[in-house]
DNA sequence: ATTAGCATGTTACCTTATAACGTTCGCGAC
DNA sequence: GTCGCGAACGTTATAAGGTAACATGCTAAT
């Protein structure tokens, strides 16, 4: 059940840094953190990769909240809206944010193997990215990075998909 | 229905040379491009916009082709995975690529107003993306690069949305 | 107490995508 | 020639992702 991030790190600080810096965040705004969306944004930190809309629903659902599609895609939707949780467009799915705050132009790393995303800077890349639209004209307001590939861990040869929460080799 | 590419531009021209440097590609490596497969990508050539599978699946359908979802969406990878046409992962749509063969690794900038969609270049900032990664011990594979904002034509005024084509402004 | 706003829940439905299976056609082996 | 094969196409059925519309309950302001 080992969480994979890309590196060892200490799992239950980002995971309750997460959380905390919700909170704060939603108290100094007068935005209503509720339990659905707490639960929600709690589930997301503690898999570490993407999830799906109704992998997510099923837990809520399991858990006591309600169990329609349209609970955990209200709870995603402010998760997302205030950057605690971002889409991933590739996998339709979402992972939860571990930068709280933050002026965030992210770009995702995504593992194909072991379903592990980790988020980078994007802001060198969007900039380059701005650069090269505006010579077209265009205005850029926001956009989507998404690399896909082999994380640490599932490039040494010892490990094709750890245990058995990967995916198939396909 | 002018098709909006971002500037004008000799569209016939960027039809037909797609539909022959597909024919090209198909013949030199002994694929088959078969009646619904070009099809296909005439008709998104031709829109030159991103269109969602079932938008295209209706026109194929309507010309006598089949009318079930695996028809289009077969025609799609085989377009797709031989680099005559890309997916829009941010609009779950798709487009003709008019930069037939090539090296290829797209950036798209999509216009949220009218749904034009444009090509660029993305190497440079694929690579500063590498490096990034490669950081973090992460190798990349491929990329998604999608930009959202404004083309040249819906950023002016007098251009709220193209005629009757466009989006709702929401 | 009344009203307004927002969050939650539900039902019903739409859109996007794939699995599984049968048929047809072209082609090389025999 | 015809047998067997692989590739493409077609169908039915169903999975997976996402939203519209409406009812209920809480809280906060008047």
């Amino acid at each position: 059940m080992k969480p994979v991030g890309f590196h060892q790190h200490d799992h239950e600080t980002c995971k309750s840094g997460g959380i905390t810096s919700a909170v704060d965040y939603c108290e100094t705004r007068g935005l209503q953190f509720t339990p659905v969306r707490r639960r929600t944004l709690e589930i997301l930190l503690h898999e570490h990769r993407a999830m799906g809309a109704y992998d997510l629903l099923e837990v809520l659902g399991r858990e006591g909240f309600g169990s329609q599609p349209p609970v955990v895609y209200r709870a995603l939707e402010f998760l997302v809206r205030h950057g605690f949780a971002h889409k991933i467009e590739r996998l339709n799915a979402f992972v939860g944010c571990v930068h709280p705050g933050a002026d965030h132009a992210p770009a995702f790393l995504i593992c194909r193997q072991c379903d592990a995303v980790a988020e980078t800077r994007a802001r060198p890349a969007m900039a380059l990215l701005g650069d090269l639209a505006g010579e077209a004209g265009f205005r850029v307001e926001r956009a989507v990075i998404e690399a896909e590939g082999l994380c640490p861990n599932c490039q040494e040869p010892a490990n094709p998909g750890p245990e058995s929460r990967g995916k198939d080799p396909k």
